[in-house]
RNA sequence: GGAGCGUUCGUCUAACGGUUAGGACCUCAGGUUUUCAUCCUGGUAAUACGGGUUCGAUUCCCGUACGCUCUACCA
């Protein structure tokens, strides 16, 4: 049992990736790096009709923007190439017939129209919903109620047909899953699943199991919605005589909408408020737009960690983690049962906290593309990260910085006078004056001795500095916001501080 | 309808039979900051319900309720 540990992430390319499918991948990829084993993209791209051109591509941009970058992909390639299911058609296709050949698939002929004629007939007011199962499949057009010459003689005249799987009688399928522990199912709860579809290819059902085989899968992660299927997984690798390579199972509880019930959907985004998708996202089908959490301002790293915590905890009151820390820490028995509601106000605090915390220099590669934008001109990068390490603590999003420090690049373009016109008057408009041609004549870019200044002119005009202060900082920065502002004046320099009030107090 | 899974403050969660049921977000009240934010202090707030098992149940078992997922030639 010590082989190697080897997992996958299987989307199905058909949008952009939410907060759950990005959860799956990081956790597939916390448990692969904890054990020093591999993380494998694989691409289910098996539903021609649901094909989105564009959501691979961007599903890689999203796990390298996440830090989740592939072992082996379609694009990196890898020892088990192909990663892309279409490209692997050829293959499934043996395997299902040697589920027939064994008698544990068979071939049904069934028409779209006749399986939808058999659920209105079957249907009950206790069954609503009839499956294809051992019920009634021998009233269905397949090889197990047809004479083996009339199978010959449809499969003869290219019939389309598919090849569904027998699920046994009353059967009890029990397996442990590593967060639920042991679950069970009878397999007279479940139906016939179509292995090969008429065009050939697989469902998931089959592909799974394939290339999960094939490509050595130490364990499975995947939804919880994928639980109630995991019997007929079970089966088919039982069936296909591998056993003893099954991979371990595990999965993983859903994110929920923050309001109400349910799994979180992309449309709760936009109803609420806030991001679903890891990045912008845009359906080239229907031009429908999502916005995602990186063009929100978030940093990967706090988006990363607020997934993870999202249904996982390492059993103390850490709440931020790196990702070194997670792949220490993770494993697979801490993930919560339940799911959990998104929760957009603690998401943001986690954004807030790796700002925080965040390098400067790091902080101003990121900010540079708002800044440019914005139109704020960056001369001197280093003065830029002198600006955002004095007014990171202010900033939830990288767009806050826009307005916490763009000041610090040019003058406001919007003042609030609002706030100062109420209790403006000439003595204060005199002073104002005096200051500006103080503080020309000091011709010092040192705070403390702009304070002093100040605080002397105030004194000799005969006002108090309280009521002052705000009206100079609105000058400065345009409202009621930033750090101090002789630090301000200091940082922008004197000549700019008094360009400022002066072009303030043409508006008064 | 059926099957499966789940259920601790409003939200995310801790407590692997014994705690005044802890932490974080939110919120509220103070304090620091002559702005705002940060920061600091403190408060409100939870074991769905009913039975067992046990000296003792948030924790184990059963039932009920509620919720979710699945019930496609989609994943």
């Amino acid at each position: 049992m010590n082989k190697r540990v080897r997992v996958r992430f299987a989307p199905s390319p058909t949008g952009g990736l939410h907060l759950g499918g990005v959860r799956t991948v990081l956790f597939n990829y916390l448990f692969a790096k904890k054990h020093g084993g591999d993380f494998i993209l694989r691409i289910e791209d098996t539903d021609q009709s649901r094909f989105v051109p564009g959501a691979e591509a961007y599903i890689l941009q999203t796990l390298n923007w996440c830090g989740l970058t592939p072992d082996e992909s379609p694009e990196a390639g890898g020892p088990y190439a192909p990663y892309r299911q279409s490209e692997r058609k050829a293959m499934y296709k043996q395997y299902a017939e040697q589920l027939i050949d064994a008698g544990y698939a068979y071939i049904a002929f069934d028409t779209p129209a006749e399986i939808e004629e058999m659920r209105n007939n079957f249907k009950t007011p206790e069954n609503p919903s009839p499956q294809y199962n051992q019920a009634v499949r021998a009233k269905m057009r397949n090889s197990l109620s047809l004479s083996k010459e009339e199978v010959d003689a449809l499969l003869a005249g290219n019939t389309p047909h598919v090849v569904r799987i027998k699920m046994p009688d009353n059967e009890d399928v029990t397996f442990t899953d590593m967060i639920r522990g042991e679950v069970s199912f009878n397999t007279s709860q479940v139906d016939d699943k179509v292995l090969l579809k008429a065009d050939g290819m697989p469902t998931y059902h089959l592909a799974v199991v394939v290339d999960d085989y094939l490509m050595k899968i130490s364990h499975a992660f995947r939804g919880e919605e994928w639980l109630p299927s995991a019997p007929v997984h079970l089966l088919l690798w039982k069936y296909l005589g591998w056993a003893n390579d099954m991979p371990e199972w595990a999965h993983l509880p859903l994110i929920l909408k923050p309001d109400g019930n349910g799994k979180l959907s992309k449309r709760d985004g936009d109803r609420l408020g806030f991001p679903v998708f890891a990045m912008d996202w845009t359906d080239p089908k229907t031009n429908e737009k999502n916005t995602g959490f990186k063009e929100h301002g978030f940093l990967p790293e706090a988006f990363v960690n607020l997934l993870a915590v999202l249904g996982w905890n390492d059993g103390t009151d850490q709440e931020l983690f790196s990702m070194t820390d997670l792949i220490e820490k993770f494993s697979m028995e801490r993930v919560h049962k339940g799911g959990a509601k998104f929760n957009y106000e603690k998401a943001k605090w986690f954004n807030a906290e790796w700002i925080k915390n965040a390098d400067n220099a790091y902080l101003a590669s990121l900010v540079q593309p708002y800044f440019d934008e914005a139109g704020i001109q960056v001369q001197d990068k280093s003065y830029l990260e002198k600006i955002i390490g004095i007014t990171k603590e202010r900033c939830i999003l990288l767009p806050d910085f826009i307005t916490q420090a763009g000041f610090y690049f040019a003058a406001p373009t919007s003042i609030d006078t609002a706030s100062i016109a109420p209790k403006w008057d000439d003595a204060k408009k005199n002073f104002f004056e005096a200051l500006c041609t103080a503080f020309e004549n000091s011709n010092s870019n040192d705070h403390t001795v702009l304070e002093n200044i100040f605080k002397e002119l105030t004194a000799a005009h005969g006002l108090k500095p309280g009521e002052l202060m705000l009206p100079m900082r609105i000058m400065l920065v345009g409202g009621k916001f930033g750090p101090g502002v002789f630090e301000i004046a200091a940082t922008i320099g004197v000549a700019n501080a008094v360009a400022r009030i002066k072009h303030a107090l043409t508006l008064l």
